[in-house]
DNA sequence: TCTGGGGTCCTTCGACGT
DNA sequence: TCTGACGTCGAAGGACCC
């Protein structure tokens, strides 16, 4: 049910978009099985020495602690708390299961994260009553079911409602009326819009913009001359409470990647190249998953003083194939005038989509692809029984000697 | 203090076709 | 034949989000 005095007078009559955001998401996951550590302070994150913090309790955020901060960090700043490795296994079952529950109240549901959803209850409200009523109910029910706290937040956009939420954390439900957003948004630090990030801040700083009410005085076009055409425009829209973005229940993916940083700065290009293939494994088995197949295919590069190089090269047609990946990928970082130099991290992503089936392959004479495409689909029904690590290419099969 | 991994979107620039 | 304007596309880099 709502808080007291969580909302701005509760009319919400023109507001059928709800944010729904779970509150510490890991964090409240993995306390369902720890219950003894319920109100203390708790950090999810990798415990290696470059590991973030994915998740963490609000009894450690009173520390400082916040997501994407380094663990070592995190750990000085609140040496007591628990540090729990996470499980994303488990946090995608619960995601899926919570994302179930806001589809039985309406079909038109956003994933925008394993944590976060936008819903628009339009169709509903004959049905289920009134948007915060929704609210409320959907609030009961994944805490009844899932044993974890979600904060909604009722408005007229999606914008509002996601600001709505985040002001109503933790466990929290805030309708914004839509004759209020204004006198809603005008007080709140610039910084909370969605694309203001630190240079933004940064930027509007200069102008002395600090915010929301700021940015709505500053003309359009001092903002566009500081942030660029589109980005002036659209933040000079935000502040007025201007978001006429739909919630659109299927979003087709862009490109799908996978990264790895090494836990030691690597220069070996022999070690590099392993990891490419390595990659492009992964990448090529998940664009099959999902019936993709993509055209350009980049390569990221991070050099120690983390600024980053990326490489990419669009082919004449798209592939799902990890052999193909691979061999571009080495092109491009052979390419790239990188080879020998020090790496912290790298990156395969292809881009480009297309559905596979869409896209005929013409084969050049003699050409192996088939070859491959048969034997990865061979390895994908071996993972499917067996586990990921249960086929692999002879370059990634580790020798006993070098486990130990 | 020292920064993961998965993404999207925007800007800039150069090449190229009309 | 040369030139400029314009649109489009690809590549690269970076900001930002969770």
């Amino acid at each position: 049910m709502p808080r007291p005095g969580s909302d701005l007078g509760g009319d919400d009559s023109g507001c059928p978009i709800l944010h729904a955001d779970m509150d510490a998401f890991f964090a409240s996951v993995e306390l369902r099985e720890r219950p003894e550590l319920v109100g203390t302070p708790v950090i999810i994150g990798a415990p290696g020495p470059r590991g973030v913090v994915l998740s963490a309790t609000y009894e450690a955020r009173r520390y400082g602690v916040h997501s994407a901060m380094p663990m070592t960090r995190a750990r000085r700043l609140c040496p007591r708390a628990t540090v729990i490795p996470p499980s994303h296994g488990k946090y995608s079952e619960v995601s899926r299961g919570v994302m179930e529950i806001f589809r039985t109240f309406t079909p038109e549901v956003e994933p925008i994260a394993s944590d976060e959803a936008f819903l628009d209850v339009s169709g509903a409200r004959r049905r289920l009553g009134p948007p915060a009523r929704i609210a409320a109910m959907i609030r009961e029910r994944v805490a009844a079911e899932h044993g974890v706290t979600c904060s909604v937040g009722v408005a007229s956009s999606k914008l509002v409602a996601k600001l709505a939420s985040q002001h109503c954390k933790p466990d929290g439900l805030l309708v914004v009326p839509a004759d209020r957003v204004v006198d809603f948004l005008h007080p709140l630090p610039v910084a909370v819009l969605w694309g203001v990030g630190e240079r933004t801040e940064r930027s509007l700083a200069r102008l002395g913009v600090r915010t929301v009410g700021d940015l709505a005085r500053t003309p359009v076009e001092t903002l566009q001359r500081e942030l660029g055409r589109a980005s002036g425009a659209h933040l000079a829209a935000l502040a007025w409470g201007r978001d006429d973005r739909r919630v659109t229940p299927h979003v087709p993916d862009k490109s799908i990647g996978a990264e790895e940083t090494f836990a030691v700065d690597v220069d070996d290009p022999v070690e590099i190249r392993r990891e490419l293939l390595r990659l492009s494994e992964r990448v090529a088995a998940r664009l099959r998953e999902g019936g993709h197949a993509g055209r350009t295919v980049s390569v990221k590069l991070r050099r120690p003083d983390f600024t980053t190089l990326s490489r990419s090269r669009t082919l004449a047609e798209p592939t799902d194939v990890a052999r193909e990946l691979y061999s571009v990928a080495c092109d491009l970082y052979a390419a790239s005038g990188m080879e020998g130099a020090l790496v912290r991290l790298v990156g395969v992503r292809v881009e480009n989509l297309l559905p596979a089936g869409a896209a005929p392959r013409q084969l050049a004479l003699g050409e192996r692809e088939a070859g491959w495409r048969e034997a990865e689909r061979a390895m994908d029904r071996a993972a499917r029984r067996f586990g990921r690590d249960a086929v692999l290419p002879a370059s990634l099969v580790r020798t006993r000697s070098e486990e130990e």
